[in-house]
DNA sequence: ATGTATGCAAACCATTTGCAATGAC
DNA sequence: GTCATTGCAAATGGTTTGCATACAT
């Protein structure tokens, strides 16, 4: 992550906790970096590692109450995967497109302003709208290709 | 839900159940009716009580195996909540947009005809798309007041 | 008769909670 | 010194798993 976003989240958090009587621990901040130094999503556990990798233990404890101060303050955004809660900095609102083949799992970036469009464009009430997910589900052309196959060969 | 919805899905079952050589348990049938018979999504907890008050008693083992079936058959669709997976009923190619606050994890359906309009005109290569489902994260009202209350009472 | 499907209870595992110890102020 | 914050360990709770039993075919 660029320096210049590191100093400015930095000084985002340290903002709050003056104006909030609350502490500037080393851990708030080491958490803060380690956040920002990953290139996309992490879940707690990796996160944990990494620190574990920096010689900076922090308990699991500290890292859901840390990581939920975060989300507060909108550092940091989250959603639910299979199994974990995946994060992601808030380095703007980062916001993603796939298409998913319901029948081979895979998963493709789309691109498409006229759907990013849409969406900021569409007014929510009494809701800060940040970033937006958005899955097409549907069936990938090699699957598709497979299927006729295997109805051909049935119907012999 | 309209019955000849319910008539329909029986048999998507039924032809499947059939063909594959799998067994059709009243229980299947049992849970897909209760399925169809949410207004909206629901929570295994919530079906098993459904369950439960039609006096048709199925094990947890059960109803995860079976939801798992239906969702292979794409007569239900999942999304992962804060604490738990939230299901729908889905016949066709029902798309969905939610809200999702990020730090309490309430959802709440959107209905925006632009994004849909934009999804159906985006053209994707090599893939036929079936439908879509849409989160938008932010912050809902509720915590945004929150938020300001404590920084309020800090600050006193 | 066969083997799939169910029910039960234990296991699993991410997350939360309670509380004593630490350390920022 | 005070009390917010941390670390630890136990608790929680949704989901998964293993296996004996039931039952659809």
């Amino acid at each position: 992550m660029k320096d210049h976003v590191k100093t400015a989240v930095r000084e985002v958090l340290t903002n709050y906790l003056e104006q909030n009587k609350r502490r500037k621990t080393p851990e708030r901040f080491a958490v803060l970096d380690a956040i920002f130094d990953f290139p996309s999503h992490f879940s707690l556990q990796e996160l944990d590692e990494v620190l574990e990798s920096r010689h900076f233990r922090v308990s699991k404890a500290t890292l859901y109450n840390t990581i939920k101060l975060f989300m507060e303050l909108r550092l940091v955004i989250s959603y639910r995967a299979v199994g974990e809660t995946r994060y992601e900095a808030a380095y703007g609102n980062v916001s993603h497109c796939q298409q998913i083949c319901t029948i081979c799992g895979r998963v493709n970036a789309v691109k498409s302003l006229p759907i990013i469009r849409a969406v900021e464009e569409t007014h929510l009430r009494r809701f800060r709208k940040e970033s937006f997910s958005l899955q097409i589900y549907g069936v990938c052309s090699s699957c598709q290709a497979r299927i006729t196959r295997q109805k051909n060969k049935k119907q012999l």
